[in-house]
DNA sequence: CCGAATCCTTGTGGATACTG
DNA sequence: CAGTATCCACAAGGATTCGG
């Protein structure tokens, strides 16, 4: 059918290769509870700590601060703090933080554009637990 | 629908909105432990179980199942079963788990431009412990 | 060979209370 | 306002054993 030619997909032979190490690093960034929301936010420009906490619905105090400076320390959002009174930090994302946006997207529009395919999928899979059927060399062979 | 343009961050305002669920879900399968890998070697061609279980360092017989099941009802993996003595399993990606491939590559090559970026802002945010001064319209504050 | 079932350890994240 | 600190519940995942 398929295979031939295509994108290579030669990347991630296995858990403990090269590049494969960064590769698990921001997938568990993005697979994350929070981190996409945080950046998703954020694209809009720079906001404050409770400005955050208020767009995004139902995250806590903490799992915001711990996800904010897991994207600070990886170098996609910078973190200034006005030690008015009362105290004010704001939050933004860098360069490098906006270029993720673009991979990240191609992966929410992925989701969008199959979203309903999907759940058929999971329709089908759900309410299939006995059609379990099987060919073989072109004979049919039912599961027990 | 889907917003034409793609730099338009405006997508995921809530965890609970329109297409966000289905991003949510697709997110968690990629960002979850053993998915990506599995994909990855079936993106060769159709593999049995024990091949990936090979293919796959590390990862448990249970885990392979799990992940697999997930894969097969989300509809990105097929799974055909041959009652032959001994049983042999093959799995194989689906039309839609092949065009999962594009934008999931997109980010792994992401994840590959960037990783120095990545490995130095963590440097410099973990050899930083001191330095937290702040600058307040023109004046510099250090912290206590 | 392919998997289900069980047990157990660990990490992730929620709720709440407290500080500067 | 912008965090820490603590406690706790739950789910993910590893190891092992059993079964068709």
């Amino acid at each position: 059918m398929s295979p031939g030619h295509s994108e290579l997909p030669a990347d991630m032979p296995a858990p403990d290769a090269g590049g494969c190490l960064a590769t698990r690093e921001i997938l568990d960034r993005i697979g994350d509870k929070w981190s996409l929301y945080i950046v998703a936010v954020l694209a809009n420009g720079s906001r404050r700590f409770n400005e955050l906490k208020r767009g995004i619905d139902g995250i806590s105090q903490r799992m915001l601060t711990l996800t904010l400076r897991g994207l600070e320390r990886d170098g996609l959002v910078t973190r200034t703090m006005y030690p008015t009174i009362p105290p004010r930090v704001d939050y933004e994302l860098t360069d490098m933080g906006r270029t993720l946006l673009k991979p990240v997207m191609a992966l929410v529009n992925w989701a969008n554009e199959n979203q309903v395919a999907i759940a058929e999928a999971h329709k089908r899979f759900d309410e299939a637990p006995e059609p379990d059927q099987v060919l073989v060399q072109g004979v049919v062979y039912q599961r027990r």
